[in-house]
Formats: structure tokens, sequence, C-alpha cells
DNA sequence: GCCGTTTTCGGCCCGACTGTTTTCAGTCG
């Protein structure tokens, strides 16, 4: 699939001519271009076969064009174009906060600075001081930008993010100056990972409210502490803002600070053709306010369904939000198992006992114990025996359980040939089989697809956990065919797994998508190796959401007869057309 | 370069902040 590619090559178009000064809207339209097709869940050399592509909103007819020329002939002859007597590390400049294409490429003509090394070597020299438009502070802010520009490179995972979020919330709560609360930006759209921390309140009294931020128990530096905003660093790393507005903006503010900017720029066209207009303080008809205290307000009086947060990426959402299609998303509260667990049998740390006590705590009707098969050595998997021995110890906690199951698991091995860890014969002897790759991460495209599509075709597995493989800021998934594995899984009646450990978060969301919308089953599992861990499931329906999963497409929503009907149809499907069996 | 319930031309989101210059350009979210 050449979806990112071309996605990358528009965006890297657009930023060469920002630098260069052209057409704003052009370089706009460039930029849209290419975050509808790094959005699309369809191949889009199939769109462009059926002659399909201008109908994909933000692609007219000469993106068309530069897209079908990409894909017969590898090139683009605009971005061959455009790239001239430019590098990129020039262009990659632009990423240091503060410095725009205007300024970079002032540095570039005046000083014939080219990257980095360049910029610095300039300021160090003093060369900076006596260009045109650049003063003391300007020179001091671009070394500040580079600082900011080292440490932020990286995003954090929204699951380290999360709980600093709750402490700050749980700690601004008890001021009695605030009166409402809540975190915007990517983490309210539970982005798989965050830059920043958004928190957004509203009081009468900002600076009071403020200081008690900033003063919070966790707080390492104060950035920024006025009478409406502050900025700090948590002992985690993280920085943190908070916005206080008055109550009656509280509505409109969240809506603005929660993003996506994409959703935000469409809302507002839209806003502005009904003629009213949208910014931080509310939704206006002329000079007159006619909402801003609540988030609906704003979305019901532009005519349309009020948007789930994390659907707000531009994906559509807004055009379903009109026509009142908007998924009915999957909730927390539908979640009525943990299907993919370790315990003490293999890596975990918990008893099976406490594994299952802290799942009815979570008012869940079973726990699925998945520790790991044979192969695994790092992680203690189990012989076929001690899994045996394992089942039988589940069977004698069941019976202690009222109105609650440990169901019989395994994550199985998918050996680098494509076949699993453990014989059939002790596999049936399962509730449910998640299967999933550990090694063999470099094997190719083709042979790990195939190596995968094997195991999804095995009778027994149900599950396939964490299919990329990903970690997040850490390592890059194995390279899959992800359209065939969901094809494979489609056709067998195989679940994907969202696993939502924090640096996995894998199926992502955009894959997520893509495998609700050719029928796939999506399970939506912690990995848990501690029961500290099973919170992590709030992480995972939130990536659901972001794919637009419902509730019925989720295996473990169900109730505990029709999950193990699920399981089992597999092995009858196979049956039924396997004579031999 | 895209788009159309002011449709084939003319507009394309909005406001805050900062720094530099003296009325506004650049950058950011």
């Amino acid at each position: 699939m050449k979806n990112h590619e071309i996605a990358s090559l528009f965006e890297r178009i657009a930023d060469i001519m920002e630098l260069k000064g052209e057409n704003t809207f052009r370089i706009n339209s460039y930029r849209k271009a290419a975050r509808v097709i790094g959005d699309l869940t369809e191949d889009i050399e199939e769109i462009a076969k059926t002659q399909k592509l201008t109908d994909i909103p933000g692609i007219g007819k000469g993106t068309a064009e530069k897209i079908i020329e990409y894909i017969n002939t590898g090139k683009m002859s605009k971005y061959e174009e455009v790239k001239k007597g430019v590098s990129e590390e020039t262009v990659g400049l632009m990423q240091i906060p503060g410095l725009g294409p205007k300024t970079v490429s002032l540095l570039s003509r005046e000083l014939g600075i080219v990257g980095l090394r360049d910029l610095e070597n300039a300021l160090q020299a003093g060369k900076l001081k006596g260009l045109f438009g650049i003063g003391e502070k300007k020179i001091e802010n671009i070394a500040k930008g580079i600082e900011l520009f080292k440490i932020s490179q990286q995003r954090i995972s929204i699951g380290l993010a999360y709980p600093i979020v709750k402490r700050i919330i749980a700690e601004l709560q008890r001021n009695p100056h605030m009166k409402d609360i809540q975190a915007a930006g990517s983490l309210r759209r539970m982005r798989e990972t965050v830059g920043d921390i958004d928190i957004l309140v509203s009081g009468a009294k900002g600076a009071e409210i403020v200081k008690a931020f900033a003063n919070m128990r966790g707080v390492t530096q104060v950035l920024a502490a006025g009478d409406t905003r502050g900025s700090v660093r948590v002992e985690e790393g993280v920085q943190v803002d908070v916005r206080v507005v008055c109550e009656d903006d509280f509505g409109s503010a969240l809506q603005y600070f929660t993003g996506s900017k994409e959703h935000n720029i469409h809302l507002r066209e839209i806003a502005k053709k009904k003629g009213f207009k949208i910014n931080e303080y509310g939704i206006f008809k002329g000079d007159k306010k006619v909402g801003g205290r609540f988030e609906q307000e704003i979305y019901r009086i532009l005519g349309m369904d009020w948007i789930p947060p994390e659907l707000r990426e531009n994906r559509g959402e807004i055009e379903a939000a009109q026509k009142g299609t908007l998924p009915n998303l999957i909730k927390l509260s539908d979640i009525k198992g943990d299907l993919h667990n370790h315990s003490n049998w293999s890596d975990g740390t918990p008893t099976l006992e406490e594994m299952a006590v802290h799942a009815m705590k979570m008012g869940y009707q079973c726990l699925a114990v998945s520790d790991h098969s044979r192969s695994l050595h790092v992680a203690n998997g189990l012989k076929e025996e001690e899994l045996l021995e394992e089942i039988e110890e589940i069977d004698r906690l069941n019976k202690k359980f009222n109105g609650f199951t440990l169901l019989k698991a395994s994550e199985v091995d998918i050996k680098a040939d494509g076949t699993l860890d453990y014989p059939d014969k002790l596999l049936e002897k399962l509730d449910v089989v998640v299967a999933s790759i550990h090694s063999g991460f470099k094997q190719g495209r083709e042979k790990i697809t195939e190596r995968m599509v094997a195991a999804i075709h095995n009778h027994y597995v149900n599950i396939i956990a964490h299919p990329t493989g990903r970690l997040i800021s850490k390592r890059e998934g194995y390279e899959i065919d992800m359209d065939k594995v969901i094809g494979a899984c489609s056709e067998t009646g195989t679940a994907l797994e969202i696993n939502c450990y924090y640096d996995r978060l894998d199926l992502n969301d955009i894959n997520c998508r893509k495998a609700k919308e050719s029928g796939v089953m999506i399970a939506i599992s912690t990995d848990a190796h501690h029961v500290d861990q099973m919170w992590m499931m709030e992480l995972g329906v939130g990536i659901a959401r972001r794919g637009w999963v419902e509730k019925k497409n989720v295996i473990n929503t169900l109730f505990i007869d029709k999950l193990k009907a699920f399981c089992l149809k597999k092995r009858g499907r196979n049956k039924r057309s396997d004579p031999e069996i």
C-alpha cells in the first residue's frame, strides 16, 4: 500500500512550498491531500484503478494526476520540481518552535544556513544580530526553541499521560474557586501519543487557580503562571498547561482546545457558510453570542449531532454528524471481560486468584488467563503438561466463584513457519486461543503475512494479539500486509486484538476502523502482567472509539455464553467443511 | 489546488501573543 508514501510526499511538497513563500491556500490544499490520504482505510492504488480518486474530499484533478503519476512511475514530477535548490535539512528547521518559513528562509538566504548545526554555529558566532526583523529577543527565542526542540522530539504514550492527568484533576478539584475541569487536546481525543497535556478549567479567580496549579505536588518547574494560563513541567518530564476561562465560555473553549485542528477548521468553515462565527469564547451570529456554555450547543446550532472527542480528526465525522449517522461508540462500561492476561504461571506477577478477584472488582464477568506458550522461554512459557496443570487449577478455582469465570486460554506463539506452539489436541481444551508473533520480526512482508494468515486459518485460533508487534517510540512493527490479515480474519471468524498495554496500543485506530469496516470482530485486551495494569482497558476502549468501533463489534462485550459460542463457532465451521474430522 | 444551498471565479478558520516597528508580520495552537 502506497498511501503513506504518497501522503508524506505531499506533506514534503507543502513544507518546501511554504519555505519558498508560495501561495498559502495552495500549500494548504497539499497538506489537506496528505492528511486525507494518510487517513484512508482503503488502498489508494485500488481507488486509482477505479478512477475514484477525485471522489475523495480534498483530492481534485491536479492531485489525482500526481497520485497516478507516482503509482505508475514511482516519481512525482511536482516534487522533483519543487525540491530543486532546497535542502531537506533546511526544511526540517521549521520544526523548531518559533522558526517558521519566513525566518528559516531569511536565515538560509542571508547566512547560508542549511541545517541545525549551521544554525547553532551562527547563533554562537552572533551572526544573527542585525538581520532585518531579528532583534535580541528573537535570537534568544530561537536558542530556546532549539533546546525545546531537542527535548520535545518525543511524544509520550497516552498511557503515561493519562494517570498524570487523573492525578492533577483530582488535586485541582479540591480548589474551591473552580467550577468545571476537563482534560482537552489530544489526550481527550485519546490519541495514542500526546505532546503535552492541556487542562481546561472554569472559575472566576483565575490567578488563584493557576497558583494552586503551579504549587501542586509533582511539579518540578514552573514555566509560566499568569491570570488565565499556567504552564509547568512535572516529575514525569511532561509539560502540563492549564487554561482558565469563565464559566459561560467553558463549552466553546473545550471544543476549541480539544481540536483536532483539522476538525475545527472544517467546523468553522461550516459555521461561516451558515452565517455563524465560532471561537473559544462562543458561537456568534453577528455580534450576538448564541451559545458557548456547553460544547453540545455548538454542534446543535450548526445542525449536527454532538461529536465524541475521539472522532474529531476530520475523517468524515462531521458529515456523519450532519446526517445523523455517527456510530454509537463502545463505552468502557460495555466491557464484560479481559481476554489476554498473564499470571505467575508464566511471566506475570499475580496468582490466578488475585487476577480473578481484581477482575470481579472491575465488574467483569470473566477473565482469560492466557499465559505464554512453551517456546517463549524468556517469558517462562508453559510446557504442555504445565498448561494442563494450570487448566486443572482454573477448574478448581471456578468452582469457588459465583457469577464469574476464569477462562482457560493461552497466548500461543506463532512460530516462524506459521504453525502454532501447541498441538491442536491441547488447544482444544481451551476456551479461548490467543495467537501472536514474538520472534522472526525481520522475515519480510510476504513471509510474515503468510505466517500470520496460516495461523489465522488454524481452527482453534480465536484472537490475533498485538497484530503488528509495534512498540510506541521503541520499535516499528514487523512489516505485514494488514489487508490480507483482515481478509483472512473476516473469512475465518477470527478476532483482531486491540492490545491496551500503553506502549503497544496495537491495532491502532486506523487499522481498527479498517477491521471494523470489513466485519472483523475486535477483542480489547490489556495484556496485563499485574493487576495494576488492568485499568489500561480504558486506553484500548479509547483506541476502539477512535476506530469508530461499536459495542456490537467487540467480543468482550458479549455475555459469557455468547463469547464461548463465538470461539467454538470457528471450530465447528471447520469441522463441517472438513469431513475427515 | 480545491470547491460550490451566493457554483466555474473568488474565496479559502480564528484569535492570541510576541517582537519589531510605529501599524503589522510571523508564529502558534
